[in-house]
DNA sequence: TTTCCTGCAAACGATTTGCAACCTA
DNA sequence: TAGGTTGCAAATCGTTTGCAGGAAA
């Protein structure tokens, strides 16, 4: 039987949000939630679904969509996309900003934060009057692994 | 009456290229790179067959992908996407490299390139064992015009 | 003649949406 | 009761592909 965490601070940020929007903290969502949090590194939807079908084989795949919807927007979640129309969803609280690694050969996915460049980032912007609210940086090539 | 500059090295990459694959520079081909050549920035395939179509109006879509397709395997053109699946296309020949900053009001692209960062991606990758073959960074926010 | 090219329409895959039934405050 | 939620199927949207006719080497 697979045990719920629900005393994790997201489904606490998550029902907050969703009050705060004038809805609810359902099962299917507490459900969606509850896998996501368990995966670890990078899902795409599809691949969400699957591990949702597991534990609950009712919940459609527009449920899932919805609800990450719902994860991005109360911050719990955020999207990001690295080879071709592979939308991947990874957790954001807890962790700090960073930015990524794409192995185009294994297609893993590691993270890195080099704060020299971050503010080398600003400095660009501000040459160009341009106001940052937030940036995407990935390197792809070859991992160590696949060496 | 729209004059072509078939005299641009573009052509005889894209003939070089064509001929290299067993492939020829066909009179839809030379259309679609010369509309390309002479929209500046950053454009989409729904932009550019609309373009296409004012030249020659039987050129289908398609023929508009696939061509496009044949200029980045070629080179002198590379894609990019900003906001949400929205693949835009600009030309790489005769531009050095260079990040983007994307404006999420009014939806401008503009370009800048920092070698301090350029670098600083490369000791990060050295220190991963990853080598890099190529790298996207975005800077999203709001622009000075739209301030 | 063989291979490539093209337009057309159909297929595709990821995502969204309309709807009717269902919950829940 | 009113308004949010859900599964389902249909609709979308960008892109790709199968195919049959046409063109070039």
């Amino acid at each position: 039987m697979t045990t719920m965490v629900l005393n994790n601070k997201e489904f606490e940020i998550l029902d907050d949000y969703l009050r705060s929007v004038g809805q609810f903290l359902t099962l299917p969502r507490i459900i969606i939630l509850d896998t996501f949090l368990k995966v670890d590194g990078h899902v795409s939807v599809k691949d969400l679904c699957k591990e949702v079908k597991k534990k609950d084989s009712q919940i459609s795949p527009a449920t899932v969509y919805r609800t990450m919807k719902l994860l991005v927007e109360s911050g719990i979640a955020s999207e990001n996309e690295f080879a071709d129309d592979r939308k991947l969803f990874e957790k954001t609280l807890g962790k700090e900003h960073h930015d990524h690694m794409f192995c185009t050969l294994c297609k893993k996915v590691s993270e890195f934060h080099n704060e020299s460049i971050e503010k080398l980032q600003e400095e660009v912007a501000q040459e160009h009057l341009f106001e940052i609210t937030h940036h995407r940086m990935t390197l792809f090539g070859v991992c160590d692994e696949c060496h």
